[in-house]
DNA sequence: AGATGGCATAGACAGTGTCTACCAAGAAGG
DNA sequence: CCTTCTTGGTAGACACTGTCTATGCCATCT
């Protein structure tokens, strides 16, 4: 009998949430089509129905990754009522801390070869998330050109927290913990706090 | 009779270079073990003699990017006599210059499954630029604390140049060469030009 | 000459993604 | 009711992959 959570949709909603669970417990080299065929109870031929190629059931799963990060994103910022600067802050800290608890997630979400393909909607997805930051930055520094700005600032995050989850920021910074690094890519980029 | 490239150093050596030049051409997924071999003129087991798993080949080919890296670095920055600024401009220019020439190559070098193991080693490799980055940094904004901006600055660069590669940044800032975002990222960190 | 290495070959093994033939059960239509 | 068609899954084959092991060649040293 299958569990309760998986107990109504089809095949393609269970394929994608063993990929889920999969790729937070053991990491992005298990996500092999056999695998998750074998973890969701059927044959390995039964995820074509549903996904013609490897590469499409994995950028479903990534695909929840962005829902779940902008969700959090969502509810990071809550009403709006807090400063630019502030709600810059805290998505910037939710999605390093993002990065470094779902890392398996984060590298798929990433990958080459599934952003490359047309397969994952990267546009769709990212461009209300590039908005919002655009907005943000705007408001943080007027007259400054936001998108340019934002987009530093975008490339900043995603590269700190790809350098911080291998440990080449701890080694050459001595920090700990990503919070002083978080906020000199925010000082860089608003201008110092005040 | 092997071509003058390749005529000397053992099958280590030669291995390395077909690595470098499969990965230029065909890019990161056509460097499997079996071909490289094949392109070797060797059979599927012999790389194992030098190379005891696929990953220390791998290593082997990435180490190369990042000292043919280091080099053109050696080569921009010249005798040194510019101003820190422009030191730090030209580094960053060259770097996105071969990320987005080598991209397959880049990719390699920063592929977590290489990085997270100690076989690349990243540490020794990348803590003299780090060093560097710091140096220039420290110069050109005395009174900051220069690791961490030097580490945010790096973090910075290589965001741009991923997020570059696969388009995300052209639309979002509808630039098509990425000097704005350049200079952009080093005016946050250094203070604006002048 | 005979033994000892270093080096490469070739085959096996488990695992992968994709393709194709098959099949079971239900719906549709006469 | 019986026949057809469609839907959704199974099972096997194919060409690959990385790793392991047994084998053999060939030069060098005793």
């Amino acid at each position: 009998m299958p569990s309760a959570s998986e107990q109504d949709g089809g095949l393609r909603a269970r394929l994608i949430e063993v990929g889920v669970d999969l790729v937070t417990t053991e990491g992005v080299q298990a996500l092999s089509l056999r695998e998750i065929a074998r973890r969701a109870g059927v044959s390995h031929g039964a995820p074509r129905r549903y996904f013609p190629t490897h590469r499409e059931l994995l950028s479903a799963i990534a695909r929840r990754g962005f829902e779940n990060l902008a969700a959090r994103g969502a509810a990071a910022i809550g009403d709006g009522t807090a400063s630019p600067r502030e709600q810059l802050t805290t998505l910037g800290r939710m999605y390093l801390d993002f990065a470094l608890t779902h890392r398996g997630m984060h590298e798929l979400m990433f990958r080459h070869d599934l952003l490359e393909s047309n397969e994952l909607g990267l546009r769709e997805t990212s461009l209300p998330i590039f908005a919002l930051l655009t907005d943000l930055v705007g408001r943080a520094r007027p007259g400054a050109d936001a998108r340019l700005v934002a987009g530093s600032l975008l490339a900043n995050l995603y590269g700190i927290a790809q350098l911080w989850t291998w440990g080449s920021l701890q080694l050459t910074t001595g920090a700990d913990d990503f919070a002083p690094l978080l906020r000199t890519a925010l000082d860089a980029h608003l201008g110092p706090e005040g």
